[in-house]
Formats: C-alpha cells, sequence, structure tokens
DNA sequence: CAGAACAGTAGGACGACGTTATACAAGAGG
DNA sequence: CCTCTTGTATAACGTCGTCCTACTGTTCTG
C-alpha cells in the first residue's frame, strides 16, 4: 500500500509471485458466490472456502473485504460497458434505443451485479479510483452515443453530459425499481420501451 | 404471531401493556441513530441502549431487527406520500411539478431514510405487509395526481398507472443517482427540473 | 553453494453483530 | 392468597470482519 513496487519484469508470468493466480481465483469465487447466493452470502470466509485458499489471502490481495467486492463490481461496471457499447447501430436512434435495451437486459441478467453496484450504499473505500474509472467508461460510452446523435442532428443540440445524465437517470430508475419488484405495470418490457421512447422523442431535435 | 388477538377495549391509552411506549422509544431511537449514523450503524445493540432498553425489547416488539426497520420506513414512506401530496396546486401540470420537486426535496431532506427505503436489498420480511401499503399509498399519491392532469385534458390520456410509473422511474433514478453521488451534471437541480419538463413535456396531450 | 532476508500463508484469536434460551419480576383470575 | 400469564433482563451461541503470531517457501548476497 505504501508505493508502487516496481516490477524488473514481468518473468512470464507465472515468476515472482505465484499468488496472481490466487488473486484472480478469490474473484472468480467472489462472483460465484455472488451470483450463488446474493451480496449478503459474499463472507471473507466463504469466498475464501470457494476459492480453496486462507481468508488472510484476501486481506493480503485486496486489504479487505470491501477491496474484494471492488475488484467484482469492477467487472461489473465492465460488463455494463460492454452491454451499452454494443450493438452500434449507424443510425443514431436504434443506437440508443439499442443501449437502453442492453442495459436492461444486463441488469436483469446480472442482478446481484447491478444491485451490489447501484444498491449497496458505501461505495467500497478500497480500489475506489479504478472502481469509479470503470464506471466512468460506462457512461462514457453513453455519452458518446449522444455525441453521436447530436453530430448527426438526431437529438437537440446541448451539453451532451447533461443529455446522457437524463437518459441514465430514467433507465437506471426504471431498472432499479423493476429489480425491487417495485414496477406495478403488467408489463414491465413494456412500460421500459415507452419510458425510452419518451426520452429519445423529448430529447429530438424539434422539426425545422 | 399466531393469530390476531382481539383487544376488547383500547384501555384509555396506558392500560394492559405499559410497553406500547416502549414501542414507540425504540422506532424513535431506531430513527435517529439511522439518521445520526448511517444504517450499518442500526444495530439492535445501538438503538436498545438509544431507547434505554434492554435488546429483547426489539424481538418482544418487532420480532427481528428488520421488523424494527420495517416500522421505521413506514415512517419514511408515510413522509414521501406527504411530501407528495402537499402543494396541490390545482393546474394540473404544476401540480406534478410540484410533487416532483418535493420528492427530490424529501429524498435530500431525509437520504439515510430514502437509501434504507429503495437502496437495502432485501425488503425486511416482518411486517412487510404494512410496508408494502404505506409505499402504495405514495405511489398511488402519484397516480391521482396524473389521474387529475387526464381529466383535466393536460395529460396524453392512458393507464395512469403506466404514466405514474414512468414518471416514478425517472424521478427515482434521479435521486437515487444524487444520493449515490452519480450525478456527473454542474448543477443537479437544474439537471433535475430539466427532466421534470422533459418528462411532462412528452406526456402532454399534443395539440388538437 | 550456503546462509540471510523477506513476501506470502496458515491458523487462531478478538470484538461486535443478530438471535435465542433461561431465569426472574409484576399484574390478572379464581 | 395463590397461580398463571406476560414481558423483561442477563447471558450465551454462532458468525461476521479483521488482526496478530508463527511458519514456509523463494530470492538475493557472499
Amino acid at each position: 500500500m505504501q508505493e508502487d513496487e516496481v516490477v524488473t519484469d514481468v518473468r512470464s508470468g507465472a515468476g515472482r509471485t505465484p499468488s496472481r493466480a490466487v488473486e484472480q481465483a478469490l474473484v472468480d469465487a467472489a462472483e460465484r458466490v455472488l451470483v450463488r447466493d446474493g451480496l449478503g452470502a459474499v463472507t471473507v470466509r466463504a469466498v475464501a472456502t470457494e476459492a480453496g485458499v486462507a481468508p488472510m489471502g484476501v486481506y493480503n490481495r485486496f486489504g479487505s473485504k470491501d477491496g474484494l467486492i471492488a475488484a467484482v463490481l469492477v467487472r461489473g461496471f465492465d460488463g455494463l460497458r460492454a452491454a451499452v457499447t454494443e450493438d452500434a447501430d449507424p443510425d443514431p436512434i436504434a443506437r440508443l434505443l439499442a443501449s437502453g435495451r442492453n442495459y436492461r437486459r444486463f441488469a436483469l441478467a446480472q442482478p446481484q451485479h447491478y444491485g451490489a453496484m447501484f444498491g449497496g450504499r458505501p461505495l467500497p473505500t478500497e480500489g475506489a479510483d479504478e472502481l469509479v474509472a470503470y464506471a466512468a467508461a460506462a457512461f462514457e460510452a453513453l455519452v458518446d452515443h449522444v455525441r453521436h446523435a447530436m453530430a448527426r442532428g438526431a437529438l437537440r443540440e446541448q451539453d451532451p453530459t447533461e443529455t446522457a445524465q437524463l437518459i441514465w437517470s430514467s433507465v437506471h430508475g426504471a431498472v432499479s425499481l423493476e429489480l425491487g419488484g417495485a414496477v406495478l405495470t403488467p408489463d414491465p418490457a413494456v412500460t421500459y420501451e415507452s419510458l425510452l421512447h419518451l426520452l429519445v422523442d423529448g430529447l429530438r431535435r424539434p422539426p425545422p
């Protein structure tokens, strides 16, 4: 934790520290436990057992339980960014709609990840910088789509961050409520689709 | 827990059980601890100490820690309903906008409550019925505003629940992200105002 | 090639948590 | 007056996150 230890060379994989594999195994195990048993079941002992290492390994590698969870959430944010980025339809509006649908699909497919990413209150302090960077990258992907749409004249020109924030707020709220079982309409998918169209229609460039 | 014990009469307040006061004291204490130290600090022992009773009182009165927290959240949802209901401007659109602003004001004024109401994942099982009822009442207040606006011809006619769900999703998402420090625009209040207008404009009855 | 220095591991221990079991005090019914 | 129910208080159990101590294997120096 003091300062970066300069590793002179990489040693072709399993050289200096044979424990980079342990690091990977711990994150894998934590992710498995998270998906299988929920965030509450992600305990240091359970993850260490699942990974086949001693509980102390968590503290050697990640500093604390929060550091380990942060490593898992980094993967989550990266997956979210990938979901938002894929299906880059050339048509700007189609691309935005696809991003919104993929956002929801990701959240419903990885509800435990999504809940831990946005529901768990105090974001882990350990490894928070990396976490924020990955979260910002996911948001930036959305901003890029907005910029693309504005450049093509498909969305009203204004600060892209402002517009992206509006979209993210609405989309996150809808997904968050749906995961919490608080969507009271008969078909959440239909309501979500209405929301997406409400957003893009409202943000469209008004006809000349 | 078996079945409803029929209390023959009310006994003018402090009759049969002198512990209704203890119940009140525990909820008050839990609320104080929640506001002062956050949800994580709401432990059975801490609340009992704050209320000046033994930890067992929590289990006698509420069955579990979750039951106690549910009692606190009932107050929270009631406050949220009150916030959404107040300022019932006769103009439907003004009323909707005021509700949205009051919703955010409530969340920012009671961030710990709001976080526990929507952020804490497994909603407490104990007293869940009452909790759901109060949450539904808050949502129903919004549905009423939407119905009022539709009846006056200010909003496009469709299922009011559907429309209210759209509004709630967006508003909750914005507030939730703001409480989590994830609003990346310079002035969250301005962005929130944009969101409110985007919603009401998009839901307005199109000109004839 | 031998010994020193050291990062990483293993296991147990500490305090705090939610919860439960056991023993005790106080008011209602006969 | 005795009994029985009801609620309280104390102490304990198991698990959690975290830390301390002893130990092992590797890496560098001579």
